[in-house]
This record gives structure tokens, C-alpha cells and sequence, in this order.
DNA sequence: TGTACATCAGTGAACGCGCGTTCACTGATGTAC
DNA sequence: TGTACATCAGTGAACGCGCGTTCACTGATGTAC
């Protein structure tokens, strides 16, 4: 860490980071504007500086998780291609790849209780993430004979509700809850079952 | 409300249900000893006659909401039988209406941070309300062939992710999160696809 | 039925604490000339 | 290159607040005789 004088040179992101660390750690409700200020070496005043207040602290941390997220999910699905079961199943992949990789931003995402209609900002990077998904489920849905192909929103929908679930019962801590099986194992064999569901893998894959 | 005078009667579940009306209300955050007090008529120092302290309250109302949870989910159960798809397909419903029906003990449950092994007891309902749900899926993986029969408590922990992600994201009035399905037909609707993947139920039914 | 007394549920005042936020300020930086 | 000055990031003291918790107490209840 560089020495730092009177200015600190960056303390925005380091208020964000100090307030994911914290968040990681203690919970959305264990942080505090308090702690995050001390934590970047700085006074609880300088924040307001740099945020309206501690809810603001806390939306942009969940934005830059949504971009995080947006991206990661992008990438998925690219690399997936040209298959559609191969990128659709990246995507469940790399949906429990993020939240085990960046937890502070997930909870700040999901847990921390801030609207994603807060700012136009906000809602906009949330969506570009959920249209990755969807996207995914819609190539995926072609293969589906139009009579038995579920709307892809629904599709889509399923399958973020299986990978949320998976992640806050059986990819968290909680200390004494044990996971019967790994997580990774436990979201890519839902998603198989799932998929044979729909015709989409061979029954006996 | 009956007229009381210096002793209240009935404070201990009083104060739970106060606890409960707050969390459903503002979260498990927003709920504040001296409030769930105030709110059942009495001087926050009264609840220490009945609980060791905050956390302790949120712990019981988290309790009676696994005894609530587990009677649901058995009753469902015995319901659906002799029919092993009923009954698993019943516990599935019931766990929805147990989150709709009872937000606060749901929230208490899942959402407040309470450990599930803080206590015998509660660590006790929890496992009950657990074993229903895996007795049901593993009465229904009988009727799948040995060799592909996945071990049902991996089955049942999909199931229970499925709903619980479903609860999470699109049963909560997050304001702007518009579900795009009703909740319930997103769960019935998955559950249905992920049993026909176990080839439990016609490919086109 | 009436009195004495033990029990204990709830009171009310007090505590120390850390919180989010405000304010007038000061010190560092960088630009104009 | 050097000086004057505008800008603005961060300070530090202060605030009011509600929190959880403690304590000695008091009022109501119910039981023994």
C-alpha cells in the first residue's frame, strides 16, 4: 500500500472495496459507513465526499457487481458457442463461479436489500445481465419443437431460481449446515435433470 | 385485545409475534428488541424476563416457524398418499404456501442469520421439516430404475433450491423485480420439467 | 373469609456505545501569470 | 522558475438518536394458615 498524504488519490474505490470486504465478511447488515471509512485510513466525513450516504456506498458496490456479473455471464456464453447446450450450460457455471468468487458483490447484489430500480445506472447493468441468461435459454429453446417449448422467460427464470437457491442454501457458510454434495455438482446435475425435462439431452446421457 | 394491567398474561408470544410482525415488515434488520417491546406494551428490560436477549427471541420465532414448516410440509405428504408423484409434488406446493403464508417465520428462518445449530432444539425441527421432503423424494425415486436413480437427497436438495431461489426471487415484493410468472406456476412448472427429466412423469404430459 | 408473605413479572432510570450525518475548517494540489 | 490563488479532498469536533442491556425497585398474583 502506498504511502498516502493528505489526499488519498482514491478513495472512492476504496471505500467500495473496503465496503465489499466488510459485507463479505459480516453481512449487509455488519457493515457500516463507520468501519469502511476507517478501514480506507480516512474520517467518516471524507465519504460524503464521494457518496450521498450509506445507501449509495452500498448500491455501488451491487452496480459494479452487476457489470461483473454481466460480463462474466457474457463470457460464458460466448465461449459456449456455436452450441446452445454448451453455452446455456456455461452460464449456470459461470453463475455459481461468480457468486463463489466475488461474495461481497453477491450479497450486495441480492442480500443487501437495495433496489435494482434505485438508479437508471443500476437497472440498466441488471438487465443487460439478465438478457445473458435469457438469451441463452432462447437459443437453447429452437431446439424444442415450438408445440412443447416453454416461453424462454420462464426457462430462463427456473434456472436463475435454481442457481440462487443452490448458492444461499448450499454454497454459503452457514456454519452447520452442510452441504451433502458440492455445489458445482449439485447445480450442474439440477440442470441436467432439468434439461432432459425439456427434451433438450438424451434421456439416458 | 383484552384490557391487561401490570402483568401481561402472554408476553413471551407476544413478543414473538411483535418480532415477527417487525420482520416481515423491515427485514431481519429492522427489527429492534425495544420495538417488538414497545409494540407488545411493555419497557424493553420486560423482555429479558423471557429471553436471554435479541438474539435469542429472533431464534424462537425462527423455531416455531420450522415446527410450523415441518407440520405444513407432513401434512402435504400424508396428503398426497398412497401416490408417491402426489405427495412430492404436494411438499413442493406447500413449501410456496409456507412462504407466502408466513413471511415472517420464513425470513426468521432463512434470512436472519440465526444458525440452525444454535440450539438442540432448533437444530432438532429443522432436521424433521428436512426428512420430510427427502422421505418424499425418496418414496418417489423407487419408481426410477436403480442404475440411474440419483441419491435422493440430492434430489431433494435440488427441490428445495428450486423453491427456495423461487421464494427468494420472485415471491418477495422486491419493488421493481416484476416476476414474470406467478411464483406458484414457476415452481409447479419447474418441478414438472425436472420430473419428467427423472423421467418420473411422461415426456408429454 | 381474611391476613401475611413469597414470588416474580414488569417498571423506569440509567449506562455506554457506535451509528449516520453536519459543519466550519485546513492542508495539498494544480493552474494562471 | 516562482508566486498568488482557486479548488476541493479530507479533518475533527459535535450532534442527536436509538440501540441492547443492567439494576434496584414495585406492583400484582397466588398460596399458607
Amino acid at each position: 500500500m502506498p504511502k498516502r498524504g493528505y489526499h488519498h488519490g482514491n478513495l472512492r474505490q476504496a471505500l467500495v472495496e473496503a465496503a465489499l470486504e466488510l459485507i463479505r465478511e459480516k453481512g449487509p447488515t455488519g457493515f457500516t459507513l463507520s468501519e469502511a471509512a476507517k478501514q480506507a485510513g480516512v474520517t467518516p466525513a471524507a465519504v460524503y465526499r464521494h457518496f450521498a450516504g450509506r445507501e449509495d456506498l452500498i448500491a455501488e458496490a451491487a452496480r459494479q457487481g452487476y457489470e461483473i456479473f454481466a460480463d462474466v455471464m457474457q463470457f460464458a456464453y460466448d465461449k459456449g458457442q456455436p452450441s446452445a447446450l454448451a453455452a446455456f450450460e456455461a452460464t449456470g457455471r459461470a453463475y455459481l463461479a461468480f457468486a463463489r468468487k466475488y461474495p461481497g458483490h453477491y450479497i450486495a447484489m441480492f442480500e443487501s436489500g437495495i433496489s435494482v430500480n434505485r438508479t437508471p445506472d443500476l437497472a440498466a447493468v441488471a438487465q443487460r445481465a439478465r438478457n445473458v441468461l435469457e438469451r441463452a435459454a432462447a437459443d437453447l429453446s429452437e431446439h424444442i419443437p415450438p408445440e412443447k417449448r416453454p416461453p424462454p422467460s420462464m426457462f430462463s427464470a427456473h434456472i436463475w431460481a435454481l442457481s440462487h437457491g443452490v448458492v444461499e442454501l448450499f454454497a454459503r457458510n452457514n456454519p452447520g449446515t452442510q452441504s451433502p454434495f458440492p455445489p458445482e455438482d449439485l447445480l450442474e446435475s439440477g440442470i441436467g435433470v432439468y434439461l432432459r425435462g425439456l427434451g433438450l439431452i438424451k434421456p439416458d446421457a
